[in-house]
This record gives C-alpha cells, structure tokens and sequence, in this order.
DNA sequence: TCTGGGGTCCTAGGACCC
DNA sequence: TCTGGGGTCCTAGGACCC
C-alpha cells in the first residue's frame, strides 16, 4: 500500500493561541515575542505584512508596532503547550498513527484511511480543530514526509487552495513544484541553498533534473534523501514513538547584566532545578554535563565565554545533587570583571533511570532522595512551578527573565482563567 | 632520502529545524 | 538601554589500537 502523510500545522500558532482567548484580537495584528521579550518569534499575516521579520529584535520595531496598534506578547509557553496538547488529541482520532514533530506541527499517517476524498478529509479536519479549539490551521498531504511539508508550505501561500493541498499526484506536485525556490524545501538551508546556487540550481524543479552525484557532494547524505523524498520515495519514517532523549539544556538570557557571582551562581543553581525537573520528567538521568556564562556579542561588552564540566558522580536526577555540581561548576567557570548576558545548563549525557549505574562512592540514601524528589514534583505539579524550591536559587531574582506582556495561563492555572461575562 | 593500513571511538563544529 | 531557547543529525579529524 502507497504511504500517505498528512502535515498538520496551526498558522501563525502562538498568534493564533492568544486570539482564541480575546475575541478583541481577531481583527488587530497581533506578535508573539521570544524569552525576555527580545525578538520577534510569532507573526500574523498582517504582522508580516507590515515588514516585520522572524527574529527581529524588538527594540527596533517597538514604535512601528504602536503606531500601527500591533498586539503585542510575551511568550506563554505553558498557554501554547496546552494548546497543542488540546490539538494532538484530535489529531489521534484521524489518523493511523502520528508523529508529534514540534509544539505546532505533527505528521498523520493516513494511508488506507482515506483513499478518495484526501482534500475533503483534511477540510474537514481543519474544520473540527477549528471548532473545537478556535486554532486555524492548513494540511498538507503527499507521498513522504517532505512532500507533505512542501504541500503545506504551498497550502499556506495559496489562499485560495482553502488550507489544503494534497501532492500525493505527480502532475500536481510538478505544476507547483517547478518554480518553487529550492530554500522552501525542508532540510535546506540557507548554506546549502548558497552551495546549489553555485550549481545553478534555483528551484525544485532544478533539484529534481540535477545529477544526484553533484547533490551528495554538496550536500552529503542529507541532499541525496531529500531528493528521493522530494521524487515520492520515502526515506524518512514516522516516528509515532518519540526517541528517547539524547541530552537537555536549561539556558536563558538574564533581564539584566550580571557582575557578581552570587547572582550568578543563584541563577545557575535555579537552571540546575529546572533541569532536575526535566530529567525526572522525561524518566532520564545525567552522566555528563556543563555549565557555561558569556557576555552579549551585539553591544560591545568585553567579550568572554566560560564553561566548566560538572562533577557527576553517577547518573543522577535529583536537584540537590545538580545544584551543587552546577554552583561548584560555576564557581570554576567565574571570572569576575565582565557583565555576563546569559548562562545555562547543559546536561550531554543520559540514561534511562531505571539502570543507573551505583557509584563506588555512593553516599546518599538513593531510595529515600527518591521519594523527597517525588514529593517536591507533586507539590509544584499540585500548586505550580516554583512553588517548593531550594534556597540556593534566590528568592528575588533580578536577573529573571523578562515577560512583561505576558498573557493569563488561561487554561492552565485555576486563578488566571478567562472571564465570560453574559 | 625512505615512515602501512586499517579499524573504532570520541569530540567539536556545522547545518538545520521549530 | 533593549538581539530567544532547545533540539537533532552529520562529518572531519584526532587519539588510540592491532
């Protein structure tokens, strides 16, 4: 039986999820900013409209966003989180099986499930999601992986294909594909879109008549799969079953500079904390890792990057343990003189939990550390994120991460819910 | 003067993604 | 004044081994 992929993503989502909660929003532009309100990372077609591009840094369109009444918000990841939980769910009742691939973005395979009406399925995909949770979104649908994200791609720029477009027929795909810009393609980037250039290779049309032996020295392995996903052969499967982890980070941008060590080590200490979560989260323990801090490259500062390993005895999740390694780390790694912008955690090495490997110099009760973990994640999980934590972290935190339009947690916290008033 | 031929494993860095 | 965060995969090159 033919494979057949179904590319389902919401438009413009972190947009689209803050409109959903103020009908005031539907007709105004609205932007989703990055960690500490730094850049632009979410724009609706009148934002783009506007001139306003991914990654744009906020202090530069700051009065083009006034004057034009742009909506303009923080990030409110666990908003965005809910909400893509809401849409998986859906996606789970038609589909074979799917591939969640990023927060707004999964893979349906629906070979065998519709064999005729793929555009009237996906029509009517998009129109439940629509219902059910007021997010927009367009489909794509082709042979292999690629295809459908290409199709999707093309969906979303041709509004008058109705938020679906399905190349699982050669012809269409040619009539689109021929004068389609190679960069749309997904796994090519700006390099490999400057390399094929050189190659006088401009579209995917281009792509498709090149010799296969010029696209692997250009571009590897990686190049050659893309050509055969981009002629209907598919080489990347669906992953149903995410993989297990290969390594975590915690790193954030400081609201402002930090000189001083405490503050530094306060900020590493509450990285080290939100990393011990994740770990124990995922079902993870770490073996290696490091810490590191640097200073902004864009205003001049002097510039340093420092980064020290941690000092893990044996696989472990437990904070206590991370914190301790990552303020012994960081104390290593301080070099005082210099404003730092940013540090993390960054932990390379995991494990599955359930066969960590005891230390000759165990030490701690692992049973009993075990147990305190779990009741420090059942009172946050019961209260909130943050609620019960170590000292060491700081209590003030000046250096925090800035989210100053943020909107409400509306359907994730009981004193943040949205207010109908009838 | 002339200095083999494989393997494996690890790491750093590049490229790409959302 | 003010420029995000968190992943994956691939390759080259060094270390080491027989």
């Amino acid at each position: 039986m033919a494979r057949v992929y179904a590319l389902i993503d919401g438009n413009s989502f972190y947009c689209s999820c803050e409109r959903v909660f103020d009908a005031k929003l539907a007709k105004r532009p609205v932007l989703v900013l990055s960690n500490n309100d730094g850049c632009a990372i979410a724009r609706t077609s009148e934002v783009k409209a506007l001139g306003i591009k991914m990654g744009d840094p906020y202090f530069k369109i700051r009065s083009l966003c006034a004057r034009e009444r742009v909506a303009v918000f923080s990030s409110n990841y666990t908003l965005y989180g809910d909400m893509s939980r809401r849409l998986n769910r859906i996606y789970q009742g038609w589909a074979r099986e799917i591939e969640v691939y990023s927060i707004d973005e999964s893979f349906l395979y629906i070979a065998g499930l519709v064999d005729r009406d793929r555009v009237g399925y996906a029509k009517d995909l998009r129109s439940t999601v629509k219902r059910w949770t007021g997010i927009p979104t367009c489909v794509g649908i082709g042979p292999t992986k690629t295809l459908a994200k290409l199709a999707n791609h093309t969906a979303k720029k041709n509004a008058d294909l109705g938020g679906v477009c399905d190349f699982t027929d050669p012809k269409t795909r040619e009539r689109h594909l021929a004068e389609t810009a190679i960069d749309n393609v997904w796994g090519i980037g700006r390099a490999s879109t400057a390399k094929l250039l050189t190659l006088d290779i401009r579209t995917v049309g281009d792509l498709l008549e090149a010799d296969p032996k010029r696209i692997r020295m250009a571009m590897t392995v990686v190049g050659e799969r893309i050509i055969h996903e981009l002629k209907g052969v598919s080489c990347l499967p669906l992953d149903a079953v995410p993989a297990q982890r290969k390594g975590l980070a915690v790193t954030r941008s400081f609201s402002t500079a930090v000189t001083g060590e405490a503050k530094m080590l306060e900020a590493l200490a509450a990285y080290a904390t939100r990393a011990a979560e994740k770990l124990r989260h995922h079902g993870v323990a770490a073996v290696q890792g490091h810490v590191f801090m640097h200073s902004n490259k864009h205003n001049g500062d002097r510039p340093i990057y420092s980064s020290k390993p941690l000092a893990l005895l044996e696989a472990t999740a437990d904070t206590h343990v991370l914190i301790d390694a990552a303020v012994h780390a960081g104390k290593r790694a301080w070099r005082q003189g210099y404003r730092y912008a940013k540090a993390g955690i960054v932990l390379t090495d995991l494990v599955s939990a359930d066969r960590i490997q005891k230390s000759f110099f165990q030490t701690l009760d692992r049973d009993e550390r075990a147990r305190l973990m779990e009741a420090i994640d059942a009172v946050n999980a019961r209260f909130g994120r943050g609620s019960l934590f170590s000292a060491a972290a700081g209590i003030k935190r000046e250096w925090s991460t800035k989210f100053e339009m943020r909107s409400p947690r509306y359907t994730t916290r009981w004193n943040e819910l949205p207010v109908a008033n009838a």
